[in-house]
DNA sequence: GTCTATAGGAAGATAGAC
DNA sequence: GTCTATCTTCCTATAGAC
């Protein structure tokens, strides 16, 4: 096999892991399993990662660096607050839908780490920086609508994480789409009695 | 050793099982583990289980038919909807706090049931069933306190059942209590609005 | 039904030739 | 750095004496 240099073994490991993980999830992606999906020899694991261990702190670590920072989408400046609520709820929803696989995944990965004592403060870093991610969401459509929120707005993000994240655990179990929507919009309403008048 | 019934030791396995994996996660639930922690020799396992799997699925069912009901607890008939929504909002709370560990095996039990073709079933009606929970406890609270919700009752009883389960999943990870009350307060206000008037 | 002993395989990790 | 061969341990499951 040509010779790389030992980060890009390293990245194309972590990558594999993650194709596994994501087709048969974490407990099935053994050492073999993950070089296989490489097209490496098993040998080549260990001269890349000193353990297992370290290498799932490798996908862990870049599952949450690439986690969904929920995008506000191409709404015009000064858009109505409802209209913008609501597009980036369903941006979100789509996200979640286009790559169910991949959200199952960090939910797997973060039950994972809270069992490896030198795992649980990643997955407690993750869920830090969703809550920041949130916050200066609803700040910035604040801000791009013209609006305050009623509610301190880190109580405001913590119920929306906490929310959201409920509804993709369940959707993940019953892919029940209407029922989804339903409650995604109860919470688009919810949001809209939040603005301050 | 004792002769016994051949159920008798089945749920001695199931209760050593579910005992091991609150411990020590579902991952470290080999067979081994499971009569150790029973006290029973290895060899008892497989005529009491025709395989793994089937024990697993003896758990899950376990798990979720001993999984909460909200108790409504001891509330006076004629109580104000917004003492009653808070007050079982508390008790489920309470519940979660005083043994956490019990509700992250209901996590882990229902992402290793998804991975698990046979199993996944059991996932969707424990869902289900939380639903109906939450339904029947939205329309108990509506008629003790003499009101009528302005939404729809399946979709409040949804919208809830998410928040509270992604409250639980975020606390479970990094503890905080207050930030956890916060949200559940906000909770407990949006309730309070959906009061019809 | 109960238990010991063991089969048979897969796991993570390493040794050592190239 | 790369790869094959192998070590050790642990897994699920079974065979067969009692």
């Amino acid at each position: 096999m040509a010779r790389q240099s030992a980060d890009a073994r390293r990245e194309q490991l972590v990558e594999a892991a993650i194709r596994v993980m994501i087709r048969d999830g974490v407990a099935k992606a053994t050492t073999r399993a993950i070089v296989g999906e490489a097209g490496l020899p098993l040998g080549a694991f260990h001269y890349c990662f000193r353990s297992k261990q370290e290498l799932l702190h490798s996908v862990i670590e870049r599952i949450m660096l690439g986690s969904v920072a929920i995008p506000l989408g191409p709404v015009e400046e000064g858009a109505a607050a409802p209209d913008l609520i609501r597009s980036t709820l369903y941006t979100y929803w789509d996200l979640i839908r286009e790559r169910p696989e991949e959200h199952q995944l960090t939910y797997e990965l973060a039950q994972f780490a809270l069992r490896e004592p030198g795992l649980a403060d990643v997955a407690r870093r993750q869920y830090r920086h969703y809550l920041q991610v949130n916050v200066d969401h609803l700040q910035a459509v604040a801000e791009r609508a013209g609006i305050r929120w009623a509610t301190d707005i880190t109580v405001l993000a913590r119920f929306g994480l906490n929310f959201l994240d409920g509804l993709t655990l369940n959707w993940l179990i019953d892919r029940d789409d209407a029922q989804a929507l339903s409650a995604l919009d109860a919470y688009a309403e919810y949001l809209d009695g939040q603005i301050a008048r």
